[in-house]
This record gives structure tokens, C-alpha cells and sequence, in this order.
DNA sequence: CATGAATGAGACTTCATTCAT
DNA sequence: TATGAATGAAGTCTCATTCAT
């Protein structure tokens, strides 16, 4: 999962405009940015940048395409592969997911924010995701059969939980830039209370009957 | 917590202001607003408009000022203020605050997605939230010291947590619109999530052995 | 048809820019013009300008809509309509038409030169002008009836012959800045050449003998 | 006058160009056209296009020079130059001409296009008409002493008239894209329009005293 | 010689803000 | 006071032309 790039091969140039139009798209805001200052960063005439990128929102588009296709697609990061492939425990999973997505905002902090910033405002920037909700379900319901997810929680909650833990962490680390230094004891207690928190229950406990 | 609106008094032309700019705010997000737009919704010309509100960016600061300051301000709401005062447990206390918090998030949809969308941009939307989170790690200590929360977890992730769980169910609201309609009890399943996962493991840590 | 101009009441900075813009389209060519060089001759800002008129092709048709509108319409210049109404010859009506047509171009020059450059790219720009084509039809054919034209001519040539001969008039006086000051005498045998040739042949059809 | 083409030897590639460049400037005008896109039809570089041609309006006198020579030029269409040759009379000529031109625009119209809509804004276009005018002219008062123009016509006006009836018929051609698809019969007409239109008055008629 | 990437100048258009009425 | 016309600055995008390869 912790991505590759664009599958087009870029001339040195157009690496230099993405990677431009990434640092102030991030800072800025889509809206917010400037192309004049987009092609002044990546020390190239504007004409240029237009003759390669159509429109303003081409750019956008080409600054999360990559990131998005790799995050839906299949070859994920190879800890996380090892720990799916084996049908192994939940929690070494969660372990495995959450430190590859900590990784990958480690790399890609400004990716992080644009997705997230724009997202609202361009729901087209996350058409690669498509898939990756009906798979997260499928992985829960997997784990609700061998026990150790409680049967009783709708895998929609479920999801939302994950997602929102390790979100959590995303914010966090790119806009907050928290203080909170030790990583490590941080995933290892969010695991912990998600893995408590998801566990079936010891027999009483919130059972509605 | 549930909040009421700005305190200054304000005449029903500049109320008619306000709900304007937060829908465009909400809608195009604060770059991509027209004040033109702004001033034709509120039916007020953009004189008037400017004359008692400076900047666009006091437009935006107007908008939520308000509902932050009511958000850190000690009259919360009264379901969650009794489930606090009476030194109750901590789910109880769970559930009137996500509770609330999704009323205030029906309540105001559009604030929320002003909030969440520019406050990266405009940190000074957030000074208003300056004591809540030291309010909240003076809870958890006291939910850790009466067993409640686990004290071997460090109330900062605890903090996280909480937030981040609530924080879903508010993007999944306004942004997602999710077709999640059975509330109630996504609430439930959300506390005992919290609840479990938060509580002292049986006996050791976290090590099954 | 001498024409009035724009219905709807413009300011005087309205008046200045469409004037400025009928110049300026005159001299450039629509795709040739600079909204910058139209606002600097009105003595207007641009911004100003574009509030107004919201695009450049806007500023095209404000500036030829109003000529077209009155030359279908059916208040023709007086001279005109007293030549039709009173079931007059056909060549007093020539001569009423051919004058009319010369005065307006005397008047507007850079609005006839707008029309012919533009109408091939701009189709629209001659709406106004549906009707024209079906009322003169029925003119020709009144006048058929009445043995003034040849009966033998089919009425679209007799049409195109009309519309050619006052034309070239147009063109001649708008384009080429022709040297024939003697502008009477050049309608009167406009007329005369148009009168003999459209009348029916002595007797037969096209051969002398 | 029927006209070949360029004098000059083109290669492949330029000949590809100029085709390129007489359909987009015919589409959009000399101001509207993008080089590219000339480039593009032509699949031929911007660069190699540029070689040839040093600027745009190069490539626009380029495209119109060949045909407006020719039209100038003493080598009239094999018809036309016998209707000339043998000291004919009015008619044939007039029949000749119209037919020859109207071929012209059959198998050019996208250069008539051209022609009409560039002249105004590139005078130097038409430069090689000079010579035709005053031909003209010579050509009218000798039918004028042969007795088959009306001797009391200015030769100018006579000219316009001739003009006007070619023009009339390229412009319904080419612009309008005319439904009169009887074409033979619409030449007959104006032919018979102008004979009788231009030829001396029977005694009466039309004369001023 | 052909190429096409590169560019500077300028095009049209938008917008937050001001100010005379 | 309320208005909305006016604007300067800036924004996105296009294009004829050049030049290193």
C-alpha cells in the first residue's frame, strides 16, 4: 500500500509541476492556489505547465490520481499483504493496516491534507476507492465468523470505527502536527481499544435482550 | 453544549447575512464563495454587507465564532450538563455527548462542514476550542482513577479516540450522507465500542497471557 | 427603419462602451478585438465592463441586436412605409428601400461592417432577421401579380438580385470607401438597371428575336 | 480564370499545410485559427510549418496569393477567353464569366470564404486585383459603343452591378449553403436580369428630364 | 532538416472592497 | 444609512513563435 507513484512515465518537468502543485495545493487550498505560483515553485513558465496539464483541476487530478489507485488496488504494502494473506488474527492485521497508513502519511503528508481538504468539494477525487468499502465488509464479516469481532455490531459501524481510528491518526500527524512523539505506544493502544472495543462480549454487556 | 447562537444581538438583516454566507461557505467552501453571491442570497446589498462585517474573512469568523465559543463554554446541554454533574459513570456521560453532539451536527450541518473544511486553513476558527482539551484529560484521569477507563492507556489516545469517534459519525452525517438511518443505534454500538475498549483489560494489559 | 437603437435604457457609461466596442469590432474583428482596448476607449474599467455585459460575444450582440431587431420589425423609416402602404409601384418602393438602406448605413458604418464580418462565425447574430426573407417573397410575388416584375423570374433570384444590389451599395460605401461621391445619381441608376431588368421581356420570354 | 493553383513548386508537406491552412482559417477565421491546429491537420510540426512559413499571416497571403494572381492574370478559363477573344457580344461574356466564377467557388469554397471574410483587416489580400478594375471598365464602355450597355450607365455603377450579381451568387453558395439547387436556371435568370437590366432604354424611361 | 517542448505576452473574466449618491 | 456602480489586482488559460536536440 505505501505507493508507488503515477503509472505514466513524467518527464523530469512534470515531476517538478506535481510535486510544485502538491506543496501549494496542500498549504493553499485547490481554490486558494495560484498557478502562477504552482509553475514559480517548479521554476517553469506557465505556458509549460498548461501545455502538459489542461485545466487547474487536471493538476488536482493528477496529484491524487496516483495515491488513490494504489490505495484501492491489490498489491498492497507486502506487511500488510503477509498479514492478510495468511488468514491470519485480526489484530496483527489491524497492526499491519494501521502502521502502513501512518507510513504512507509519513511520506506523503501534503497528499494526506489535499484528499482530505478536497474532497468535499471534488467527490470524483476518490472514484478510486470505489472498491475498497465492499472489501473492508467483506474482511469484517470474515472476522465476525471466526470470533473475533462481535457478531452483534453492523459491519457498517464497525467500518466507520476503523476508518475513524486510523483517521485519527492521519489528522493528527498532518494537521495538528501533535506532540504526541511516540508512535510506536500509540499504535500499539489504539490496536488495544479497538481490538477490546470490537470483541464479542463476555457473555452479559449491552445486550438489548 | 447544544448551543444557542451568537451573543451579540443582531438586527435581522445581519442574521439574514450570516445564514447566507453559511451556506455559500458551506456549499463552495470559503475561497470559492462570492461575497456577490452572499450578499444576493441575504437580499442586502454588498454595501450594507461590508459595512458591518470588514473582510470576507470576518464573514467566515462571524460564521463560527459563535458555535465554538459555545462548544468550550461551560453551559452545555442540559442532558449532557446532569450527566456530568452528578459525578455519574462513563457511559452515561458517552452517550449524552455523542448524542448532543449529533443534534448540534442535524442542527447545524452547514457550520459543521465550514468548521471542518476550513479550520486547516483559518487555525484562528479553532481558538475557541483552546480549554476543551484540557477539560477532557481531567475527565479521563478521573474515569481512569474510578476504573472505568484503563489507566495504562495515556488519556492523550484517549482523547484521540473519543474525538475521532465522534468526529465519524459527524462526516459521515453531513458529508457522506450515509445511508446509515438507524441512529439510535449507531449510538449504541459506537458507547459500547468506547465503553469496552476503553475499560481495564481482565487482569494484565493487553497480553492474553 | 432608420432605426432608433436599444430598447432597454442604457447609462452613459453603457452608451460609451457599446460604443467603444462597435469601433473596435469594426476595426478588429470580433476575434481580433481586446476587451482591454474597448474598455480603455470607453474610459471604463474593465471590471466595470464585464459587469454589465458578462462576456465579450455579450458585448457582440448588445452591440448589433438592437439594428437587427428594427430592421425586421414593422415600423419601417417613414419614407419606407408610405412607399409600401399605399400599394404603391414597385419602383418608388426601390427607390424608398435603397434610400432608406443607404441612410442607415450613412449612420452606422461600423455596425454594417460588424454584421457582414461577423455573421459567417456568429449565426445567431442575424436571428432577428427571420422574417425578412418570406415578407419580401411575398412582396415579389404581389408585384408579379401586378406585372411589374417578370412572372417568368423565379422570387428567390429576383431576392437575391435586390439583396445583391443594395449590397453592393453597402459595401461599396462601408469597405471600400468608394470614390463615387455622386451617391444620387449612383441610386438612380441602381434603381433604373433593376427596374428594366426585373420587368417582364417585350413579349417573350429572354430571346429578342 | 478558372485556376490551377500555386505558381510556385510545393512540396508535399507544404502542400499539406496549405490545405490545413485554407480549412481552418475558412472555419474560423484568420484571428480564430490556432496555429497548432493547422499544424496538427497538416501532420506536420509546428517547427517544419513555421520553416516555411515564417508567420501566421505568411501562411494567410500563402493561402489566398495563388488564386487572386490567377484571377488577375490574362489566362482566362479556355470558355471565358473565347466568349472574350472573338469580340462577342454582351451576353455570352456575361454567361462565361458567371459560369466560370461560379465554378471557381464549386471547387474553392473554402478560399472564397476566406477571401470574403480576411479582406476587410488585410488589404494587401486583394492587391493582386489591381489590374482587374480598370479591364473591367475598358470592357464596359466598348459594350457601351457596340450599343448593348446603355451608353447614359457609369461605367462604375455598371461594374458595382456586375459585381453585386457574381457576388450574390458565391456568397449564397458558400455562406448560405443555398437550397436552390437549380443552378443552371439561376444563372439563366441573372444573366436575363442583367441584358435587359444594363441594355439601352427603349426611347422613355427612367430619364431624369 | 524535422521536431515539439518551452515560453512571454496577453487574452478574457472574476472578485473583494470602496465610495459617491 | 443603504446602495450598487466602479475598480484594480489577480486568476486561469491560449497562442504565435523560437530553439535545442
Amino acid at each position: 500500500m505505501a505507493g508507488a507513484g503515477p503509472g505514466r512515465p513524467l518527464t523530469d518537468r512534470q515531476h517538478r509541476i506535481l510535486e510544485a502543485a502538491t506543496e501549494v495545493f496542500a498549504e493553499r487550498g485547490f481554490e486558494g492556489a495560484a498557478t502562477a505560483e504552482i509553475a514559480q515553485r517548479a521554476e517553469v513558465s506557465e505556458g509549460s505547465m498548461f501545455k502538459r496539464f489542461r485545466t487547474k483541476k487536471d493538476l488536482l487530478l493528477a496529484v491524487t490520481g496516483p495515491y488513490l489507485l494504489e490505495i484501492g488496488a491489490p498489491d498492497l504494502g507486502p506487511i500488510l499483504e503477509s498479514a492478510l494473506a495468511d488468514g491470519g488474527g485480526f489484530e496483527p492485521l489491524l497492526q499491519a493496516v494501521i502502521r502502513d497508513r501512518l507510513e504512507f502519511a509519513r511520506n506523503h503528508p501534503a497528499v494526506i491534507r489535499i484528499l482530505v481538504q478536497e474532497a468535499p468539494f471534488h467527490p470524483e477525487i476518490l472514484d478510486g476507492l470505489s472498491g475498497l468499502g465492499s472489501r473492508m465488509l467483506g474482511l469484517i464479516e470474515r472476522f465476525q465468523r471466526s470470533g473475533e469481532i462481535d457478531p452483534g455490531l453492523r459491519p457498517v459501524t464497525v467500518t466507520r470505527f476503523i476508518f475513524s481510528a486510523i483517521l485519527s491518526h492521519l489528522l493528527a500527524r498532518v494537521f495538528v502536527r501533535l506532540r504526541d512523539d511516540d508512535e510506536p505506544r500509540s499504535i500499539d493502544e489504539t490496536v488495544q481499544i479497538l481490538v477490546r472495543g470490537l470483541a464479542p462480549g463476555r457473555g452479559r454487556k449491552e445486550e438489548p435482550q
